[in-house]
DNA sequence: CGCGACCTTCTACACATGTAGTAGGGTCGC
DNA sequence: GCGACCCTACTACATGTGTAGAAGGTCGCG
């Protein structure tokens, strides 16, 4: 049974989005990572990463006086987990308006747009829907 | 300017399908059609119709001593804002990734699939992307 | 007219989250 | 050795959310 991990609140996902990017990384390179954006004060990101180490989204080691992080999750199952979520709280479980909504409404790129059909043949090719939950 | 309404919550969400299903509709009804999954008791939902209330969610009209409640909000729109907020958030604003999970993990069926390869296929005869946000 | 059934509004409280201050310890230059 | 500087841990507080009890209005029935 995988542990159960509360998903990543707003602040948090920022935070492991610079860590996927960059990591073993301290607050201070965090901080010039996220800064722009978020103009979190220094002790802000340190409160939210000592959340994030309980919630097990991240792992820690401190090496002198300093604490490295590291994600403790993996970017596409984090992902995965979170549109999971979107779809069954927003869409009650059925992907198919989704992609409407994307196809219609999310301005995909050509090239995405190629990618995408190529998926489709993949998956079309490979027979019949995978199993679910 | 649109009015800043903040987005529903995941109680919320539960709520606006109900509505959006059948409207209007007072809180007795609205339980029973709540009840099995969610096991509020009656007052919650009452305290969360009253916070949609203020946020503008639902809009609600008293006969008699009966409050009816409507959906405030289309659901395509508030669809969307989610779906572009869980974006923003999860996907750092590339739509592409998300469908590479949809396609690979969220075992559309086998019309879904179809469909989509349709739109697919049409967006890409109607030319160049449409504008974006 | 009084009672029960049902409706409403108020009040409450715990937990999550965003946000940050304060205090205390190590390190390095001078 | 001392102060500047940087790091950490602890504490704090407002707001949003889930959840619900308590108290009080209304209306039909007997």
């Amino acid at each position: 049974m995988k542990r159960e991990r509360p998903p990543p609140s707003d602040a948090e996902w920022k935070v492991l989005h610079a860590l996927w990017r960059r990591h073993p990384a301290n607050a201070r390179e965090l901080l010039d990572a996220l800064g722009p954006e978020t103009g979190w004060a220094y002790t802000t990101l340190k409160t939210v990463l000592s959340r994030m180490l309980e919630k097990g989204l991240v792992s820690a080691e401190m090496r002198g006086n300093t604490t490295w992080y590291e994600p403790a999750v993996e970017q596409g199952r984090a992902r995965r987990n979170a549109l999971q979520s979107l779809i069954e709280r927003v869409f009650e479980g059925a992907a198919g308006p989704l992609l409407a909504h994307l196809v219609e409404h999310e301005s995909l790129s050509p090239a995405e747009r190629k990618q995408l059909a190529a998926w489709i043949a993949a998956a079309e090719k490979k027979g019949g829907r995978r199993g679910g939950r």
